[in-house]
DNA sequence: CGTTAGTTTGAGGCAGATCAACTTTGGTGG
DNA sequence: CCACCAAAGTTGATCTGCCTCAAACTAACG
């Protein structure tokens, strides 16, 4: 069994409390400590971190079906992150101590849980690496398609974008006017329709 | 009980092997399957990944006492990254799967095996978000630091440096030659000797 | 003492950040 | 339903930190 559907019977036996929350709204800040573990029921959180400079960082996303709250909570540190509703969001929140006695009696919880934080590591490490070299086009681009592609309902602003692929607003901005220009995607109003994911996802393919 | 000294029963039960290398030698390469959990005997090892343009970055480093090769092994994925000697080394291999059957029957192993993976994965996020900003001077105090304080044994070379803190080679000598004149540090040939510890650390808070 | 690995220096260029002024969008309340 | 206003988006000018490249020098090791 995964940890998502575990957490999800927690919710319907009732082992939990609900919150609801609006957009901008702020479910965890930076240093809190951790307690509970938390499951979207609806909506979509944001796990943001204030860059030294002040600017926002978007890390990670949580869309219906996918809990947050564990990595700090394993670690037995204090937040990194701030978690903030990028909109109206339904939110279970499971005490902790359920989890970690969970986890003690059901060792495939454990392993399940071993093996998405070693993903995620791996994936932040080579991340890493690839955004030291690679140039705000091909950011942009893959931020985009991601963006797009796994949480397409959400009207994303070019604020998020940016904040999203370590880049300003108004680099995002003409980023997308050279994309549009090339008929890669088109832009009605504040919408961005993606035309050509293929061109777009060559660009981080070809590093010169 | 925490997993390196566990390892380090294993190797005294002989349920090993022990390897040598030398300096340069790889332990292991990007892609390969895993099948062993490393031990640190003697040396010093660095996990180096390939960027794209093809510029060697120094994600990790283990020196004697330290595990390696759990990552991959956990995430049930090739490795991401080369295992290089930095220096002569000596190594236990211990099967994966012995590993595997004790954090089944251990669960003071598999939860301190937890903790270090989120902590990595905190450690790993925030210092994406700190290096979008932070300038070649701040990274280079930080990673000269570390490197000197962490592994003094090892004679950094400036290439080494570069590859670690995201940089290239000439950048990080003209660097030093600043902090030189600054007499945060002094050379003496390949030498590097921290003289003001406090004003290089200073370099990271400072942002304007 | 030759050869390789490591270090040094300078010139030149460019991607992308910054800043500021401006326009558009779309939700809200009158 | 319209007017308004805050939030979001747009554009151009300017500036600079760091990379690139190339050529020479120096240390270390067999």
């Amino acid at each position: 069994m995964q940890l998502s559907e575990w957490l999800t019977g927690q919710a319907d036996d009732s082992l939990h409390t609900i919150r609801e929350f609006k957009r901008g709204d702020r479910i965890y800040s930076t240093g809190d400590t951790p307690e509970y573990l938390y499951l979207v029921s609806s909506g979509l959180v944001g796990l943001t971190i204030l860059s030294p400079a002040g600017a926002e960082h978007l890390l990670r996303l949580f869309g219906r079906g996918s809990y947050f709250g564990h990595r700090s909570f394993l670690a037995q540190e204090t937040y990194h992150a701030d978690a903030i509703a990028l909109e109206p969001t339904r939110i279970y929140c499971v005490p902790g101590e359920f989890v970690r006695s969970a986890l003690k009696n059901d060792f495939q919880l454990t392993s399940d849980l071993l093996q998405q934080l070693a993903r995620d590591l791996g994936r932040a490490e080579r991340q890493r690496v690839d955004w030291l070299e690679a140039d705000v086009n091909s950011r942009v681009a893959q931020a985009l398609i991601y963006l797009k592609e796994r949480y397409g309902q959400h009207r994303w602003t070019r604020a998020e974008i940016a904040s999203f692929c370590g880049s300003t607003v108004s680099t995002v901005i003409k980023t997308l006017a050279r994309f549009e220009d090339q008929g890669w995607i088109s832009q009605q109003g504040r919408e961005i329709i993606v035309r050509d994911r293929h061109a777009l996802l060559a660009l981080s393919a070809e590093d010169s």
